[in-house]
RNA sequence: GGGGGCGUAGCUCAAUUGGCUAGAGCAUCGGAUUGUCGAUCCGAAGGUUGCGGGUUCGACCCCCGUCGCCCUCGCCA
């Protein structure tokens, strides 16, 4: 029976409303029971409102509303009344009214949950996936799951505004290599052969401009087979966009226009545009990290030329080995205990510096146990250089080039939340540019930074095969509050380079034509100067709710080992279908009942 | 594949050096209660201490193995 359909939502009723009868549906979210009164609380998506239930009304009507219990389904019929004035519960929308019923009818019982459907309540994330629809119920997931929805909303908007059509690509594609680790799927048709699902519409989407579309977008499903994170799914969300007849400007303006847009319509928050620059080389030089947080200052000072001719052994021969010095100064640092900086030193170390040299500001000059390796105007030099005053705290690594960088990157990181240097509630997102084409893979072999249809600056161009590790990318990354919200970059749209490029990380003529073949053909037949990028969804939604596992914003996700708890999936298939798919497991099947 | 943290009642946690009947809050169940709103009060029930083995007079605690969750390095163009 569902006679009483709902008239207004749990959220939805004012003093205004009062004396209209009204019809109510949702979940019994508590009932207080006072003996000759009792409350319920019912709940749906858009709040909560309270139902009165009396027993000089209607006796049989509260002994049933007393025998509700929480997570039950129920409908209410009864007459919005406003509350008396010491009732009133001006903090709550629907405070002001409450419902005296006239009918109820019991849609469904529940079960007693396995935690309370509550924002109180504290659960363990296994509990919480298990029963994730129960998870989903409560206020915060679904406070949640309404901003991704607005998220996702603007940022359609903005692309219909500017033109961009949403046309949707294959998840069922070829296996490419490079890159993230495909999942594969086997194909029956094609005994022995398979499929990977798209790690993402890259490919497509450049075909789209060769195809003339102009502007793409899509939000879409991308899939990688590799370890997770806090951040990281095997099966997550992206915003990805491509346009045709661009540079890199068009590009970001185009993402701007969709950014601030989520920001105006989610937040309410104006952001400044065109986002400011900054390069590959300038991010990693002073802030160690190719997506630094720029909410606070700590930043990196290369320290190298005062170094070089150090009586401090430990500096003069790094730099002497072809490494660098580079320092931070915390001010008022100075306090510091020495159990907390030996915990700094063992994270250093854990990034893969060989240690952490430490002084202090203090007299004037320079103390600590390090000060006795440095001369009195070698410790001037360096208080000067490092703008240091008295009771400030200097950290100092030396080691090669890169891992000098990370390491103290790592430490100025860390540093910033420890000791709260980071501004709350202010949004800086900008963009990091002039990536590097090529990184050093193993064996020193190039590979592609970015992808391999990254464009190289025109400038560059010579360098490719000569020194391909100095060759910059027209890449470009936004990066916000210290996340990676995307990256993207024009396009290589001439086969020459395109094949140049490939030959660069190593792929012959013959693995270019199987792998890339039918990309080197569209190529021929006309491609456009083309450029995209692509965000991820599931981080920015995280960001926006200044939450820090992109978990609570994704419906249903995976666990840390990538299984799904609600279906306990992966799992084990019958032999039927292992042999229709032409498939034999080095071990027996572990079937599962179906 | 490596490092770390955790696993005790439905949920979140406690239990001194290995020692008394493994406790608390919330939830649940029963009772009381005519204005509650994370209701309150009284009472009750609730345990394979993840699982398997070992050491010991005695194990939640120590050892070995195993399973699961989380963080992290590698990995993620």
């Amino acid at each position: 029976m569902f006679t009483l359909k709902r008239t207004h939502t749990c959220g939805a009723l004012r003093a205004s409303d009062a004396g209209q009868t009204v019809n109510l549906n949702g979940w019994v979210e508590a009932v207080r029971d006072q003996g000759s009164v009792a409350f319920l609380v019912l709940r749906d998506r858009y709040g909560q409102t309270q139902v009165v239930f009396r027993k000089d009304f209607d006796e049989a009507l509260l002994k049933r509303a007393q025998s509700l219990r929480a997570e039950f389904v129920v409908a209410v019929r009864g007459v919005v009344k406003a509350r008396a004035a010491e009732a009133m519960r001006k903090e709550q929308p629907t405070g002001e009214i409450e419902v005296e019923a006239k009918q109820l009818e019991i849609l469904n019982e529940a079960a007693v949950p396995p935690f309370e459907v509550s924002e109180h309540v504290q659960v363990s994330d296994e509990t919480r996936l298990k029963y994730r629809y129960l998870d989903l119920r409560r206020k915060p997931m679904q406070r949640n799951m309404i901003t991704r929805h607005k998220v996702l909303a603007a940022f359609r908007e903005s692309m219909d505004r500017q033109g961009f059509l949403d046309l949707d690509t294959p998840v069922l594609i070829k296996n490419t290599p490079g890159g993230a680790r495909n999942f594969l799927v086997p194909s029956r048709l094609w005994e022995g052969q398979f499929f990977a699902l798209a790690e993402s519409p890259q490919i497509f989407k450049q075909l789209f401009q060769v195809a003339g579309m102009d502007r793409y977008f899509q939000v879409c499903k991308c899939f990688r087979d590799e370890d997770l994170r806090a951040d990281r799914q095997p099966e997550f969300t992206q915003f990805d966009l491509e346009m045709s007849f661009v540079d890199e400007s068009d590009v970001q303006a185009a993402v701007e226009d969709a950014v601030a847009n989520v920001f105006k319509k989610v937040l309410g928050v104006e952001l400044k545009r065109p986002f400011p620059k900054m390069t590959y080389a300038e991010a990693m030089d002073k802030y160690g990290s190719d997506k630094p947080d720029i909410r606070f200052g700590l930043h990196l000072v290369d320290v190298s030329e005062l170094a070089r001719t150090s009586s401090f052994r430990v500096f003069s021969e790094a730099v002497a080995g072809g490494g660098i010095v580079k320092g931070l100064c915390v001010p008022g640092g100075g306090g510091m205990s020495r159990k907390e900086i030996d915990d700094l030193t063992t994270l250093v170390k854990g990034v893969g510096a060989k240690g952490l040299v430490w002084l202090k500001g203090e007299g004037g000059t320079l103390g600590g146990s390090s000060a006795k390796n440095f001369k009195p105007e070698e410790l001037a030099a360096i208080r000067e250089k490092m703008g240091a005053k008295d009771g400030d705290i200097l950290f100092f690594v030396a080691d090669e080039k890169g891992r000098c960088k990370v390491a103290l990157g790592g430490l100025r990181t860390h540093l910033g939340a420890k000791l709260k240097l980071i501004k709350e509630g202010t949004w800086e997102p900008f963009w990091v540019v002039e990536f590097p084409m090529f990184e050093e893979g193993p064996e020193g072999k190039p590979q592609a930074k970015h992808h391999v249809f990254t464009s190289p600056k025109p400038e560059d161009l010579d360098l490719l095969e000569k020194e391909p590790l100095k060759v910059r990318a027209r890449a470009y990354d936004l990066v916000l509050n210290g996340v990676e919200l995307g990256g993207g970059s024009i396009r290589i749209h001439r086969k020459d380079v395109q094949r140049r490029v490939l030959a660069v990380i190593g792929l012959d003529e013959s693995n270019i034509r199987e792998k890339f073949g039918f990309m080197l053909d569209a190529f021929d037949y006309g491609a456009p100067p083309h450029g995209g990028i692509a965000l991820g969804v599931d981080r920015f939604v995280m960001l926006l709710l200044g939450l820090d596992t992109i978990r609570d914003v994704i419906p249903y996700p995976k666990t840390q080992k990538g299984q799904c708890l609600m279906q306990n999936a992966p799992s084990g298939v019958i032999q039927r279908q292992l042999d229709e798919l032409h498939i034999r497991l080095k071990q027996p099947p572990q079937e599962t009942k179906m």
